[in-house]
DNA sequence: ATAATATACATAACAGCGTTAACTTAATTA
DNA sequence: TAATTAAGTTAACGCTGTTATGTATATTAT
């Protein structure tokens, strides 16, 4: 009676199909260039198939981004196994928040600077998405900051968002605008990194 | 022979008209929001009429926004006038820059955030849009701020590109995710401004 | 005064969008 | 073999920005 794992299966199975042909097209064109009727003419469905997995086009593209923030979240935990120097980790967590978003540039729009799918304030606090998963382990690492007392008279939570504030600051203006003339990319992000933490190392 | 001039005026009132029922709309329900329609139903005229004033709709919103960062301009240019502090100034003109972002948030997200009609660096160079005329006043502060030796060993230009990352960082982010459980929203702003400040103060 | 011209609009339409309702077809179960 | 369930399609709705075409009016030239 293994019909209904095997109906399952085929189920998932275009549900992936779906999927795949979003991300290409949303890797390669952004959120507003990706339509329901590309979509489906790429995997060679009807428009409508695609609603019978997901909700709407918000609902699917979300998806999709949860799915590119896990490998920021992989990395951040990998960056938070060693606080030896919560300093450096601190500073190699801000540059590989902000090359990651460099390297996913629809997927951190849409996640960070659209605000399709407005959140509540519960639903930070829940902190179901992979964005905010991203942001305790960032968390994490000022904790140590402050513990080893590395920065001092600095509360948790708003030097967390500060730093916060800062790598997405790059990130965001980077992509929003990358044919600024910036003195130097790597440099400026560098440099701008470092100064936020030296402006909250005493 | 003034038929021409009075048809001129003629022309621009209804320029006007159309600015002024867009600006509303825009403010209100932003720019995904703003349809040509719409606006023409304001006003009372057959949608088609706004081209023949401007080029698109990205065209029309985009004098918006020139107009409202007319403010900003206008408040730098009071702020780059006393520089007897330049880290003063530099936090006045931080802050001033967070509350212009936040008092016109669709202007700020189109300006900023979306890049509608992408740029080239030559665009940026001539420098003759609002944002980037607000972009040479922080310059000037954080001229003095290295003329007077307040900063040490800092760039002139990539450190305004930090100074313009944080309080965009803040300004951006604040827009996109308003809901977010700031550790006290205001306290965030102003310390984070002051952090960087503080990391380039050898 | 009449005819030609230029200007200011409007109407209708195009091509696209996300989404929903209704229908068909096929597979499974009873 | 009949009833049921699921999968998928077709057609349509109500939008969008934008363009081509037409019309009426005001100005200019004859």
């Amino acid at each position: 009676m293994g019909v209904k794992e095997r109906r399952e299966r085929q189920r998932q199975a275009i549900r992936q199909e779906i999927l795949d042909a979003a991300r290409e097209l949303f890797i390669k064109d952004g959120y507003e260039n990706v339509t329901m009727r590309k979509i489906a003419e790429k995997i060679e469905y009807s428009p409508t198939t695609i609603y019978l997995h997901f909700n709407d086009k918000a609902d699917l593209v979300h998806f999709l981004c949860e799915e590119a923030f896990v490998k920021l979240v992989d990395m951040f935990e990998k960056l938070g196994e060693d606080l030896s120097d919560p300093l450096l980790a601190l500073k190699r967590c801000g540059r590989a928040y902000v090359d990651f978003g460099l390297k996913y540039p629809n997927d951190y729009r849409v996640t960070f600077m659209m605000n399709l799918r407005p959140k509540t304030p519960e639903d930070y606090l829940r902190g179901d998405s992979m964005g905010m998963k991203a942001y305790g382990y960032l968390r994490k690492i000022v904790e140590e900051c402050i513990r080893q007392g590395k920065f001092k008279d600095a509360e948790l939570e708003s030097t967390t968002q500060s730093m916060w504030i800062v790598v997405h600051g790059i990130t965001s203006l980077v992509i929003a605008m990358p044919d600024f003339p910036w003195a130097g990319q790597e440099h400026v992000i560098d440099q701008t990194i470092e100064k936020i933490i030296a402006g909250f190392t005493v």
